[in-house]
DNA sequence: TATGAATGAGTATTCATTCAT
DNA sequence: GATGAATGAATACTCATTCAT
């Protein structure tokens, strides 16, 4: 097993345990147990407990900045249907959680709760998320397509903290229930609750 | 200072405290210091410090508990306008929030992070949270005010999850800045957001 | 309840509660709880809990003292048969042991295991067993009807391990058995056993 | 040093410490200060401080099985002198406990007064020796060698308590005395002493 | 690179004792 | 005398981190 592996190797273990009990209820003992190494191997490949932790959150904001800035360009916007781009929107952010539903879980369940320098990072991805939504409201009252006179810092909020919420819901809670979860169908319900309360849109 | 002032004082104390610093960031030390008595006083009135936090939370719920359910009956919400009635609701929720911050931010920043037993009081408040939610969804169906076609389970965790980052974010994060958030204001926005996508009611 | 009736009060609840749980596992609560007077009550009698264990090992010593003392002087032991004279001593210290279980429990069981000034005391009480011993072997071999050869040293110890396991076997060890310890017949038997290698008189 | 090797150094020191002060008053600061060692250390190899202390007894209960049944069986008993054997047991005995002074000490002091779940261990200890006499007499009744209206309940916690009293004299009490004990000369005094009073043989 | 024994600062908790009321 | 809230020194135990092999 090479650097590259074995660093990868303690970072899968490590999200697991984090996901499972907690940052600070995970013991560096609890990770090398469970990846059958040496305690001395993970210094070999982190400074310390902390950097394991923040090397998982920042992988993570890169992921999600990747992923939203895909097949999204600022002609799309003018072109699309602003209630499909919402949906098409919507269907990634959930998709993109589904993906990973352990750093879903520790995102979305301690990310708040986390002291130290995580903060930091959870900060930035939170904000990077709020501007995300921020701009794309901003855009589309510039396009018509949406209310002048929404405050858009509050449904920023609202989006943002709906869309997470939903994701810890379904993709976290109701991890062990047998049914599938049609991204799809959720991302058009949650498009229809918002629908006529952002856009200028006729009522359907 | 009696004994029922001295476990008060020591609460305020720790609520502060895990407010700022987190649970596990905050030590008896801390505490002890911050309240200006000895050690071993906070353990004549708590049995550890899970308890003290425990403490908190449960009070926390009681008294989520007892403002949500006052005022409101199932009368109440046959003979007012369905719209007003949500509007009061949020505003409802977003007083309560605003009246102590402190707990506002330990239950909404640290609470879904939280191992041990508090993960079941957490959990007893989401579920007290979403099943309010829910409750007034189906009464509405029922009454003819709510969208059949409405997927009550997700739009439960939509404003769930809207109304709690709505709140983390006027009351917590922006805490700091000047301008008082006028609460009449914020809860007519939510309102108008979701109205026309959860309510069977006249396009404005 | 005056002065002495208290003082009297806290030492048998502790006296109790020091049979039962030991010194180290007993508590100034404990002793308070069950004694129902308040913490600070027990330090206007005892100097401090040492003191408590010091007072019970004391005065057992003293009921010792007073109780070997009775009836016996040197008249008697040139008067009446040696062997009777033997089986006297042993069941008077059955019966003194048998009278104050708790206590005999404390010295028997945990009495060397203490450190601190108990083990003073506790010397004191052993060795007080041991000269009485002692003593009675020598004026034995004096009158003629001890063995000449017998080693006193070795044989004090040897009645004295033996007469207090005894008393601790049947007294605390089988407590909870219905049928009442016959001393009479034990200390006759314990005689038997002894009385062929200890005394010079012919074999039965 | 390795492992087994630190072990049984933290046990050495442990017994030292214990045999002198006592569980209570022995402290993990006083074990890893005279063992020279951090104190952590003491937890990579023991769970706990009861974990120490209980190890020792255990072991010692190990090795007091293996000294008792050795060499002996059902035939000898029959073949050999029964007073000859009974000497064997009673000068083995006090071998045994010779060859650990720090253990007899800590057994014979401090056994009964133990609480916690060492109690268990020390009845399963003083069970054993206690079973060994009662068998050995009542072996001894069949083969016509021991009174048969010897109590042998009341015999075998006279030469219970009588023997470890011994032991605990000339091995713990004496220990700084210079002359050393003659265990063959004791084992031969303690038989004379009791012989008579057991045995059916003609008296000498 | 990998190892894992050793480290020791840090932390929660206990409990005998005091003292103002 | 009686009370019991307050005290704080003492103690067991944890766990991230180091470093010689």
């Amino acid at each position: 097993m090479n650097a590259e592996e074995r660093k990868k190797q303690i970072l899968e273990v490590a999200k697991r345990l984090f996901s499972k009990n907690g940052y600070y209820e995970t013991q560096i003992s609890d990770i090398v147990e469970a990846a059958d190494i040496a305690r001395g191997t993970v210094y070999q490949y982190f400074k310390n407990k902390d950097d394991i932790f923040a090397t998982l959150l920042d992988s993570f904001y890169r992921q999600w900045e990747q992923a939203v800035s895909q097949g999204i360009n600022e002609i799309s916007i003018r072109t699309i249907d602003p209630v499909d781009y919402f949906r098409h929107r919507v269907r990634m952010t959930l998709v993109f959680f589904e993906g990973d539903r352990e750093m879903c879980n520790i995102v979305l369940r301690m990310g708040h709760g986390l002291q130290r320098d995580f903060e930091a990072i959870m900060k930035k991805i939170e904000k990077r998320i709020y501007n995300l939504i921020m701009s794309d409201l901003e855009l589309g009252i510039r396009a018509g397509n949406v209310r002048r006179d929404l405050n858009v810092e509050l449904t920023a909020n609202l989006l943002d903290g709906a869309l997470l919420h939903i994701a810890y819901h379904y993709f976290v809670n109701k991890k062990g229930e047998k049914a599938a979860v049609d991204i799809e169908k959720l991302a058009g319900e949650v498009t229809a609750v918002f629908r006529d309360g952002i856009f200028c849109v006729p009522k359907q």
